[in-house]
DNA sequence: TTTCTTTGTGCAATCGATTGCAAAATTATT
DNA sequence: AATAATTTTGCAATCGATTGCACAAAGAAA
């Protein structure tokens, strides 16, 4: 097995007879380097394979080029289409990217968040769990001025970047569409409060409710953990309501989903009998029969968005940038579940 | 805005009236240190709130305790649930996860190595793009005793550990139960022959057609890069055929809903008309009308073992252990497309 | 009491790159 | 040729934690 030690800007010195810094500012094209060592050294470290040591640099610099993400699942379309935004951008600037999934556990989240923060990434970027109802945990980074911004589903507690969605118009608009499609009785199964996503969705459907002069009943609303399970149920449940629904705003996909399974095991047309909508437009809305009206989130862009803007905080750390809120578009899409 | 000076061992040593060093020993349990002082120093620490300066510990100790992974696209179920399964390990071993994604292109990948090469990452977990013809940038790290491991799509010159699934069998079973069910002409839209994975799935499709003594047919085998448009052409190639065939066995799961699409638009029956199958079990194919058969790819333990395995030989560095090839079982999901 | 162990601490070098300040080398000016 | 101005380069400290070696303190044995 050959040997293959590291070549530091010390070797690289001596073998010109030349200082540790000068080759040190000649990589850096530092100004102060004239254009013929500059050359000289850049040529020798290739010669050498050298390669700069990162960590040292850090150390010394006190910077990582690193942003942290921390998403409830990795393998959740809109989380995964996010992160790969959040990687095109983040790689154009030359930062890497940790990711960490909560599992949608706060104590995870905790977990996660704190991790990160002790391997000093420069920023963070985090769309936090179904149970995450302090925010402690944050404040460490704001108190270090390290950058953090939240897509999605924000804590508001803390101030901050933002990136989201208009839940509340996008709900409006979904529901509006099953208003407008005839439906008269409209049923909801929300996300939990805790999260001002979901509380946003079931406001804007609230809205929808209220402008068309349908009285709200409580019935029609079910608050869940919209995972598959949970959104059977709720279903269940208010198909089996002495008057149920003739349509159904779903707070995600999935529980759009299964909403769509039990209609087809119970002999349930849809949209005749029940119209069904979900949001997020998943892969498999588009393809599922019928096809899923749903809300497109531009998970990617909202990724990439979120990138941009801190790493350009993180760039011009010591000027005061104002907290932004930037909310991107939603799309309707209307498909064969409420047409 | 509260100043908040990260405090070092110095400054510990420095309350506590002792040396830096057995701060140091103190925090990390050295066993040369008492009972006393190591109490005495770990309820300081906490009570000034110290945080351990990873990247001072990790320019000592060469190591970063990251492990980067290269994936086509994150995006994509498989990889996507792989690379939870790699994280959710890793995070237990108090590794961090930096991931980036080749976009199926070359020069992305080579780019993408040798960053996490330069950012010195204790191992890298890959599986390579479709354009992958050479090995250059993964011999980085042989030579730096570096360990790499492949998953799914491995390089074959490398001399590694791999996590693979047996694609040939695969292949072999799928292709068998069309013939099982009675198609006569069976086709093949297989992947870029670059990849191993592809060659085989194709190579168990031949050993089927060989078993059952179907002649092979050339115009039944089409190569493709394996996106939905090139799924789409290939397959309307196929059913333009003087004799066309009545059941094709896609290479994965996106060109088998494409060719769904297909014969939805042009009213073929499925599987009456043509039976479909496809691999990988994405999330829709399940959903989809009709659901469509494939093979489920173990995604999450793939990346769960790949993790497991490069987390083991990192801390077993200087003990030689031989690469071993490690294979997951396939498990052969028949659904409407060909039942 | 003296000598030998055992246990606990501290000194100082190290990891590799960066940078303020000073010194040297080069060029411009008189 | 002498001095001033400018450009290049080097010295040495720094970032924060780790660790081999030496030394000090405490206890055990003679």
């Amino acid at each position: 097995m050959k040997k293959h030690p590291e070549i530091t800007i010390h070797n690289l010195a001596h073998e010109l007879k030349i200082s540790a810094s000068t080759v040190s500012r000649a990589l850096n094209d530092n100004s102060r380097i004239s254009e013929k060592t500059r050359h000289l050294v850049q040529k020798k470290a290739i010669e050498m394979g050298y390669r700069p040591n990162v960590l040292a640099a850090n150390l010394r610099s006190k910077k990582t080029n690193t942003i942290g993400v921390v998403v409830p699942r990795i393998d959740r379309y809109f989380f995964s289409s996010a992160i790969s935004g959040i990687e095109d951008y983040a790689w154009t600037k030359g930062f890497n990217v940790i990711i960490s999934q909560s599992n949608d556990l706060l104590l995870k989240e905790i977990n996660c968040v704190q991790t990160l923060f002790n391997n000093r990434v420069d920023g963070i970027i985090i769309s936090i769990s179904m149970q995450t109802n302090e925010d402690k945990h944050f404040r460490l980074f704001s108190e270090k001025n390290i950058p953090i911004l939240f897509f999605d589903r924000f804590c508001p507690t803390i101030e901050s970047d933002r990136i989201v969605v208009d839940d509340f118009n996008s709900g409006y608009k979904i529901t509006y569409q099953l208003i407008e499609r005839g439906c008269k009785r409209i049923a909801h199964i929300a996300g939990p409060e805790l999260l001002n996503i979901y509380k946003d969705r079931k406001n804007g459907y609230l809205r929808a409710l209220n402008e068309a002069k349908i009285p709200f009943t409580e019935a029609y609303l079910e608050v869940t953990g919209l995972t598959k399970d949970e959104g059977m149920q709720a279903f269940a449940r208010l198909m089996a309501l002495p008057n149920p629904p003739d349509g159904v705003f779903c707070g995600n996909d999935t529980t759009a989903l299964s909403a769509l399974e039990y209609c087809q095991k119970n002999n349930l047309k849809v949209p005749n009998d029940v119209a069904l909508t979900g949001f997020s437009d998943e892969p498999f809305s588009a393809v599922v029969t019928p096809s899923l009206s749903t809300v497109k989130q531009p998970g990617y862009q909202m990724g990439f968005q979120a990138a941009k803007r801190i790493i350009h905080r993180i760039e011009s750390a010591g000027t005061i940038i104002p907290f932004e809120q930037i909310v991107l578009p939603t799309t309707l899409i209307i498909r064969d579940s409420s047409s």
